[in-house]
DNA sequence: TCTTCGTTCTGGTAAGACCAGTACGATGAC
DNA sequence: GTCATCGTACTGGTCTTACCAGAACGAAGA
């Protein structure tokens, strides 16, 4: 006697909008528990796996929280799912991951300007931190990748953003790996090793000198070399090329 | 006899992560049909309700495709549910619209970048189109905000990058909606009018000009500037100020 | 007042069944 | 032999009923 005007969509599209519209409306508001599955099953006249399946697509896009034999509440929204589609995205599309990248670099440029204003000094301390371990892992390709991606972290953590961090966050898993295999051209190019040293701390300095429009430029600069490392190392240019790039530089 | 061996992870963990692995090894690439749910719940020794929690969940994820009385195949990767998650998520945090803001601002900065390197012909004419729009609707909140949006979703697309268009996509409810009340200001500002027309053709310009470092400056600018308007009509400066700033301009 | 216990509620899951279209092979007409 | 038609098996969509185990919470007892 309720629900019956509620027809044309499926089931599962009724809860869920119905969920949503809840959700948009106030009327769900954080931290709050929603009815249980059965008296929602009951009141929008479906089963209870239908309900089930909206709640669990509403789970999947980070909005809700199912705490077995507690409840179901309104959580923080939370864009971790986003680190499964980027990585399932990428296992169907392999030649996505130099587009994950642009994006990558387009977070992290706006996060290195927005720091320039907001960074504090935990910021900067955590910043340091990641510098710090960038020199001592400098010969060792897993803890130096996880070193620079913690750098890079430290970037957009200090930017104060929570949704370019989410959005970085997403890309971690791709980027960690990036930033790996992108190390062991350190055994190919032994200016690799000036380079991400002086560079990382190039961009340390101008956050802290809050200077954003040469903070970006500096951030650019240091993705552009990382990128022309790369391009030499699949055009097949190693160590003798290095010798006069390294004094070029 | 079918489910104790699997232990420790609950039925839809079990579906979920099998299916992801077979995502992720390449067992079930792109435009494959998977098994049908009957199948895979006795494979799994699930009942189908649980397997369809699992499916529901992929599909939120943009994964998968469920056809209905035909079967569920393996899709492109749509990251179109990050239009759903951002609209909930604002609903949740309304505190974070410029948070999203700051997150547009980095898409398009780098999108500009992009589009400079790689813009075609087809995004020019679909930028000047937009350009036009704008002109023709200067006076009209809504169709006015609507030729805006276009304006720098043809931006972002002529970047030719799928990631920051699909972020941008996803970022576009609220952009749409801000875009809209910035509209709104029009009556308040007179000037805004030639800002409005002048700046987006500047913007356009430098893209024409492909000179990268030019275009983001520009368009910076041009968010700024919007940002300006926005916060002198919170302060309640209005057209006495008004006055003024258009001959300073 | 504090502890303990048990009822009740909650999510997790199973199993079986029915519906309504789809896909496709078999059958029949031409 | 070819083509249109027709069944039938299969598929997803949904409902129903039922049981489990742990959490919550109030009542009863120490």
């Amino acid at each position: 006697m309720e629900t019956q005007d509620a027809d044309s969509a499926s089931g599962f599209e009724r809860v869920f909008v119905y969920l949503r519209e809840r959700l948009l409306d106030g009327t769900l508001k954080q931290g709050e528990r929603l009815m249980a599955e059965r008296e929602l099953a009951l009141q929008l006249g479906v089963s209870r796996p239908i309900v089930r399946e909206a709640l669990r697509a509403l789970h999947m896009l980070g909005i809700i929280e199912i705490r077995e034999r507690v409840g179901t509440i309104v959580k923080r929204p939370d864009a971790s799912m986003l680190k499964d589609f980027f990585t399932l995205a990428l296992a169907q599309q392999a030649d996505l991951i130099d587009d994950v990248m642009e994006a990558r670099i387009a977070i992290e440029c706006q996060a290195v300007r927005l720091a320039c204003e907001r960074a504090t000094i935990a910021d900067f301390e955590r910043l340091q931190r990641a510098l710090v371990r960038i020199g001592e892992t400098i010969d060792d390709a897993d803890a130096g990748g996880s070193a620079d991606f913690d750098f890079h972290r430290a970037i957009v953590l200090a930017s104060r953003s929570p949704t370019l961090a989410v959005l970085h966050e997403s890309m971690s898993t791709l980027l960690a790996r990036s930033h790996r295999s992108r190390r062991e051209l350190v055994q190919q190019f032994s200016s690799m090793k000036s380079y991400l040293i002086d560079d990382h701390k190039r961009v340390f300095d101008t956050i802290v000198s809050r200077d954003a429009d040469r903070a970006e430029v500096t951030l650019r600069r240091h993705f552009a070399i990382g990128d022309e490392y790369r391009r030499r190392a699949v055009t097949g240019e190693g160590d003798r090329v290095e010798a006069r790039s390294a004094q070029g530089t």
